[in-house]
DNA sequence: GCGCGAATAT
DNA sequence: TATATTCGCG
């Protein structure tokens, strides 16, 4: 499938994905098809600043203060060995992605409407890698704050590989340690609502889902245990709605302001500079160009506005916004 | 055998 | 609770 598009430079896409958010999403999309991807990374590296004019690695890019009074966690120092080694490892992935062209049919259909630019699977490069899997209890979850201002090379997105990093080499066959146990991040969470709320409830099984997602490492089993939690969650909502209107739309719970937010924000103020406690890049999902029969009413959510699809807000629990709970748990439990 | 989904386990 | 694993079924 991948002959449907001219491809681009390496070094394109994966600043394409990197950076795109939904303000500069439509530039990119329109210059993703033509051939002068490495001549747009050119006029790019013309305005970017010197070497002289950007921060040292070694020092901080906020103050200790003014961290600590936004609540912000202190993000660890990189060294230039860690931005080497997510360089190197962003490019392996690149490279490898552009080898094995996956042809799954859904899949094919669903990249048969993105844009070039975006055609490769999400797999941003995360410093830490420990965002999506938890590999034990001693490894605390990173936060969504470190989340959005990862350092190192390509390491803005919110979503990398549910894979631990590979440290050794090349470890083929001899691999017996387990996968870590995963963690479904916002941005996650947020690629699987998009997914799920595009596809029919014909079509949102695991396996279909998973290939749309198109995050490396993601496996269909850790789909299959998210759906089932997003359909008991459903379940939930639908026969809660006669009850008391606490039970399902208790302002405690419905929250989750980032995620369920930041789109619209993203929609009426896109130059807004972002609040520390929102993730602040836009996540590239072109299914919303895709062709299939949206199963209206299926999940709770409402309309994109710019084309009339079907969207769930990611809190799953409507539209209200009282600003105050960050992001977990995705499915909240039931008020009792 | 594959994949789904409910049940069960960790 | 969140996620993984198992298991029966089509």
């Amino acid at each position: 499938m991948e002959g449907d598009f001219p491809e681009m430079g390496e070094e394109a896409d994966a600043i394409d994905f990197d950076l795109l958010d939904s303000g500069t999403l439509e530039k990119a999309v329109e210059g993703g098809g033509d051939e002068g991807g490495e001549r747009r990374v050119l006029e790019w590296e013309a305005g970017l600043p010197s070497g002289e004019d950007l921060t040292p690695l070694s020092q901080m890019l906020i103050p200790p203060v003014l961290a600590s009074a936004f609540s912000m966690p202190l993000v660890e120092l990189k060294t230039m060995l860690d931005v080497h080694h997510a360089a190197q490892h962003t490019i392996s992935n690149l490279r490898r992605h552009h080898q094995n062209s996956a042809s799954g049919h859904p899949a094919a259909t669903y990249k048969r409407y993105k844009s070039s630019a975006t055609d490769d699977r999400v797999l941003l490069e995360s410093v830490d890698r420990k965002e999506c899997f938890n590999s034990g209890k001693d490894v605390p979850m990173m936060d969504p704050v470190a989340d959005s201002f990862v350092t190192g090379t390509a390491v803005i997105e919110g979503i990398s590989s549910p894979f631990p990093a590979e440290n050794s080499v090349e470890d083929n066959s001899t691999r017996t340690s387990k996968r870590p146990r995963m963690v479904w991040t916002p941005q996650l969470h947020k690629r699987f609502m998009d997914v799920v709320s595009h596809l029919g409830i014909k079509n949102a099984v695991p396996k279909t889902i998973m290939q749309l997602m198109n995050v490396e490492g993601l496996t269909r089993e850790n789909v299959a245990s998210h759906l089932q939690k997003y359909r008991l969650y459903l379940k939930r909502i639908q026969g809660d709605t006669d009850e008391g209107p606490s039970s399902s739309f208790d302002p405690l719970f419905a929250s989750m302001p980032v995620l369920q937010s930041f789109h619209e924000q993203q929609l009426q103020q896109p130059m807004q500079m972002q609040m520390p406690y929102t993730v602040p890049v836009m996540i590239p999902m072109p299914v919303y160009g895709m062709p299939h029969h949206h199963a209206h009413g299926v999940v709770p959510g409402g309309v994109f506005p710019e084309n009339g699809h079907p969207y769930v807000p990611n809190n799953w629990l409507g539209s209200n916004n009282f600003g105050s709970v960050v992001s977990y748990p995705h499915f909240f439990p039931k008020n009792t």
